[in-house]
DNA sequence: AATGAATGAGCCTTCATTCAT
DNA sequence: TATGAATGAAGGCTCATTCAT
């Protein structure tokens, strides 16, 4: 055979390091991080403890890269929403922000979990800790334009409120899970914001 | 000589305990359950390492004694609030829990900040997520109570909607600490609901 | 009250040594040696842990008059049969020492379960080693005697025999306890001894 | 570099497998199974204190394969001697079967010791007792067949008497080690037993 | 004589990381 | 690129022993 050109190589890697990646992050998000052990890891992505060295430096900067690449996928499903908030009615993108927000909760459980227990846990990882605040601030500033579009004066702290007031949702949710009436809430919520 | 008294030892005992609890409080809220290690705890108490042995039958169930403490001290505080209940408004009673609610929070970031973080990472300790949901459940019938005084109709899920709400607003304040405006965001919350 | 004498003094502490002995010799039976903390010991005796080094110098020290202790009691109990060995015949003899070991082993399982687990396990504690060898010797010795009573030209290595098969059967019944046909077997041995 | 093939990891593993039950067994047998620590093991085998768990997923597994390993030895030795039973005489056989006993107790003293040290000591280790127990009712078995064929009426409980005998004399030996007449006292066994 | 709180060495075990191939 | 055997530090926990009272 032919040996490899770059790009194969190129994407061998690509594919081996996505694969650590994903494991990674349904491990991570299931057991925790300090549960998860870089064999386990190695094992649900099919490939051997040593690769794993080959692609991240550390545990840690596995973890980081995790969450990079789920915020990432996180950030391109809202910046759908933004495209077409032009076209429609305030309060119509109000709602759909809102909406959009309980859709990924329940679609990105895992990753909602991983960030959350991320968030109160890795004061001692500052690198972590940097990209989820970077992401929080994003976030913020979409519904401080949503909102100041929906005529709210106090825009700015009430961002903050809804931020807190969704992400209070989340937490709940995820902590009760089945026992907890996600639709009932979403629909309430929606309600009051959007009167 | 003549052995200890019961009492001398009761004292003793109590005292090493404490050192312990507390210790183990700081130091669980900061690094994390998980990070933090028996031998930490010792050294931060002051104390030698099998002792704790003596007081805990295992770091589990130390954990667990934590939160009990810090709860129960949570609790009475937030009791002083239900002495007067009857005495006040609805208005006031429902401004007067929020203001509670705040006051507590800053009053005792070490206990909100291990709770959160155990919520996300104990799913495997259901002796302490016992003790967790107790207070929880607890917490989500005086705001129900509180809400139906002030002719909410739906005060069954608007109490849990409250509840989000307050949670998140905690989980923002101490990812962010020193940066966050909680003193804004408490007003306008109080303004929201008390209106 | 008046002090104690001397003698009242004598007397406590010889109760309260025994209590440990008898303690010590049902746990380390039952439980193996190691699986013995000095904790248990105390509490199953009921005194402190403290005390118990006011009476033995270490832990295995008092496993050495543990084992003294029992022996000394065996050997009072197989020393009445001696008193007698005179006025019987010499087939007589034999099958009443054969009776005694029998009866010996059923009444002291504790006992000789220590024994063997102790004869196995410390070639690290030579101490307790030599009082065992010594009480092996003894009774190597009463069998010589009789067996030459009743004839036997090789009593020497007959009576190593004899010794041997007694522990080989001691050893089974313990192993096996309930199920091992103690009476059976002893009926025939001493059948075959005894013609 | 290519990765080693999984024969040469397959070798690789069976001599550090290897390396360990010996050293193991050794230990075991000499010093005890609680006396022995697992870095003492790890030392002596000339390896890391983690590689064992790489192997063996508890020290008690480590012993339970110790056993076994040490057992599957000993019975390849018997079988040796079933092959030609049918070919020799009832008391040639009968002697044989002696012969070899003796010869495997001084082989394999190692192994005896181990055997006799955890008989007494591992009643809450039901996986290795399992083991144990199973061999012990293997040689009964052949026993009973052997006397039943030198024409013993009682070939049953006569089986069980000789097997008491032959332990009781392997524990002596083991115990007393050089000083025991070993040699006279098999020669007696079988005189006595095969007239 | 008596207590039990306190110590600290040592135990079994886990796991991130390295390295020869 | 890829493997997994090997390491060693660290973790939770036990327990014989000491010591102030």
């Amino acid at each position: 055979m032919a040996p490899r050109t770059n790009e194969q190589f190129e994407q061998i890697r690509a594919e081996s390091k996505t694969k650590i990646l994903v494991a990674a992050l349904e491990l991570f998000a299931i057991d925790g991080y300090h549960n998860t052990s870089i064999s386990k890891i190695a094992k649900h992505a099919g490939i051997s403890k040593g690769l794993m060295y080959n692609y991240f430096a550390s545990k840690e900067q596995l973890l980081k890269e995790v969450v990079i690449l789920s915020l990432e996928d996180a950030k391109k499903m809202s910046e759908q929403l933004l495209q077409n908030l032009e076209e429609i009615s305030p309060t119509e993108a109000l709602r759909l922000s809102l909406e959009l927000f309980f859709q990924m909760l329940i679609e990105n459980k895992t990753l909602w979990k991983l960030t959350f227990s991320l968030a109160m846990q890795i004061s001692n990882m500052p690198s972590v800790t940097a990209v989820i605040s970077k992401m929080f601030e994003d976030i913020l500033q979409q519904f401080e334009m949503v909102l100041q579009l929906n005529g709210y004066s106090d825009y700015n702290i009430e961002a903050k409120l809804l931020a807190a007031h969704l992400d209070g949702i989340a937490l709940h949710f995820l902590i009760f899970e089945k026992t907890y009436p996600l639709e009932e809430v979403k629909n309430k919520l929606i309600a009051n914001y959007c009167k």
